[in-house]
Order: C-alpha cells, then sequence, then structure tokens
DNA sequence: CTGAACATGTAAAAGGTTACATGATTTT
DNA sequence: AAAATCATGTAACCTTTTACATGTTCAG
C-alpha cells in the first residue's frame, strides 16, 4: 500500500477519531502544521482516493455532494496506517528561505545579518506563543481515547522544544555579531 | 525580480565565488543541504535561466554543450540577491514524517513509540556528526573572501545547535515514555 | 437578514524529485 | 586502460500550492 505522507497524516487523523474534511484541515492546523502541513486543495481528492482504496468510508451511506461527510477508517484501513507506522521514515527536511539568505547576507554589512536575525527571532517567538497557546490532544471535549495517547503531546513538546532552541540561537547569533564590532 | 528560492539560492553561491554547476551542487550539500536542498534536475535549467535574465554570465565567450562552465554574477546579479536580502522571507517549513508517524503511534503500544524514538535520535545523530564535519566558510584554500563571512558560520552553528535540541528532546521523550509504564 | 464560520470541491500552474543519458577528465 | 569522479543535461512524474467557485448553517 503507497500514499503520500499527505494521505498517511490524513488517515492518521481519522484513526484518532472519525470527522469530516474540515475538521481535519482544522486538527492538522493544531497539530501538525508546522512540520507537514497538509493544503486545501490536497485533502478532498485525497479523501476520495482513500475511500477509493477502501482504507476510510463515509458515515451515511453515500456521500452526498455538497453535504458535510464524517468520515472513519475501515479495517483495512487501520491494517495500512499499522503497517506504514512501522516503515522507515524520509529524512527530515526543512526550507528556510531565512537561513538561506543569512548564508549570502554579509556582503550587505552587518547590520543587514542582524536585521535578518531579528526577523527569525520575532517569527519563531510568534510561532511559539501560538504553539503555547494549543493543548495537545484536546481535540474533543470530556473523557477520550485521544487523552491519553503520548503521542500528541510528544510532538507537542518537541515543537515548543525546537522553537526554544531556534530563538535561543537568535539571541546568541545577535550577541556575537553585535559584539565583534570588527569588518 | 522574481525567482524560486532555489534560483535565490544559486545565486548566492555564486556571489560567494564563481563557479561551475557540480561544484555549486556540492557547496549546496556541504552547507544549505538540510533546509534548502538543490536537487540536480533542478540546477542546470535554473542555470540557464539566470543567464538570459542576465543576472550571470559564463566566463568564457559562450557556454559549450558538455563543456565545464564556470558561471559569475553581472553587477544586475548581485543587485537583484541584494535587494532579494531585503526582502521578507516566507515562513519555516519543515517536512517531517518520522514525527508524523510519531503522532499516530499510540495504538502500536509504547514500544513502537520507542522505536520512532530511537530511529528519530540516531538519525540526527548521524545527521550532526556529518554537519560537525564540514568547516564553514572554508570552500577555497588559502585566505579568502569567503573566510571572514558570518553566514556561513552562522548558519553552520544553527545546524548544530538544531540537532542538538533534538538529540536532547529524543533523549528527554525516551525517558519519559520508558518511565511511566501507565497504559 | 446579514455576516461569519462551516463545508466541499475544481483547475491550472508551479515546483521539485527521480531516473536516465552522456561524455570529459583525472587517478590508479 | 579501467575506474572513479567530474560535469552537464533531459524528461517524466509526482506533489503541492494557489486561486477560484459554491453552497450551508448558525449567531447576532
Amino acid at each position: 500500500m503507497q500514499l503520500t505522507p499527505t494521505g498517511w497524516s490524513i488517515l492518521g487523523f481519522l484513526a484518532l477519531q472519525p470527522r469530516n474534511g474540515y475538521a481535519i484541515r482544522q486538527a492538522a492546523r493544531r497539530s501538525v502544521e508546522h512540520f507537514w502541513g497538509v493544503s486545501d486543495g490536497q485533502l478532498y481528492p485525497q479523501l476520495r482516493h482513500l475511500h477509493e482504496l477502501g482504507l476510510i468510508a463515509p458515515a451515511g451511506a453515500a456521500p452526498e455532494r455538497g453535504a458535510s461527510t464524517t468520515w472513519h477508517l475501515t479495517t483495512a484501513g487501520r491494517g495500512a496506517l499499522h503497517e506504514w507506522l512501522r516503515t522507515p521514515s524520509a529524512a527530515t527536511r526543512s526550507r528556510d528561505e531565512n537561513l538561506v539568505k543569512l548564508m549570502f547576507a554579509d556582503d550587505l554589512g552587518r547590520s543587514a545579518v542582524l536585521d535578518l536575525l531579528q526577523e527569525r527571532r520575532a517569527a519563531f517567538a510568534a510561532t511559539r506563543e501560538q504553539v503555547a497557546a494549543v493543548k495537545p490532544g484536546a481535540q474533543r471535549h470530556g473523557e477520550d481515547e485521544a487523552l491519553d495517547r503520548v503521542g500528541p503531546r510528544l510532538v507537542h513538546e518537541y515543537s515548543l522544544s525546537f522553537l526554544d532552541a531556534a530563538i535561543g540561537w537568535c539571541e546568541d547569533a545577535m550577541a556575537e555579531v553585535t559584539g565583534q564590532e570588527g569588518s
């Protein structure tokens, strides 16, 4: 069984609990967004595809066009997800325009380098606040299977620790660049 | 002037010093790879494109097919690069399959979560060694303008501090998951 | 009843990765 | 002379992004 990681991620969200496409998007925004964005244009085609493969099924009989459709995993879907979970992962990849700029910014002088670091710090700090405001796994109210999962909590903690490290680095770097007034 | 960040990154490497396509790829591998990969299939078409825009020029008269071509920035190219450097950057984006799996791995039990964390730790540790082995900015021998640039050094330090944070988090997470033998 | 949020979708274009294909140069 | 590395390029495919398009439900 072969899917794009975006497909797997959608499958994963349905494994946590049944929901409609819109709710998947929201859940992705709350948790995964920074390391696996799911874009609008891909969500609904992927749902159709997963349905065709028999990995998910609509709650009602037939999904009507334009109406809200709640999807849930089939047995095959859960099996496929578990199989994927045991598969080795592709390496982490980032696309970080700001860092690329930093690489080449010397030409413009120290102040330009500082500007880039400041931009970076501000962006990370804003993201950190946003992430800190979210409670991981609290996707439903009341007692729920989702609540005692370690996965969402660990991922949330990872995001925070990454952001803290990045912000810390920005500050160190700014101090370093400000300190040595050579060149 | 509008380019893809891949194009800008190529331009940036030529700003540091003139070189051929192959050398750009190598330089990218040494420095930027983890946060802005430049893939083979894009490099040469991009060089042609940058040439058409008048941002870079070949060393010899005309670039011959199959022969090594050393490219350097034109005045317009350097101007465009500088302009880009002052432009606000797109937000950092990562694609991290391992983290997505972690999010959904609870179903398979604590041992599967630990496996994922171990896989993650090993991958980051390997990358860390690889990155640590590289000396930033040392792209030429002898005294060189590249040597007193802060950019490459800062970026190198960022990579290391990111990797350290990630490895630290893996270890904390493993301890946490191992510790609480509930569920 | 009006606007905000909910909900689903499509089409086109841009971008990136992979695999392939070829030949030159240098080292052993 | 063979092998490794240097060097350039193409084509197909896959994925993602963006922009658009439409209709519903609920709160004020």
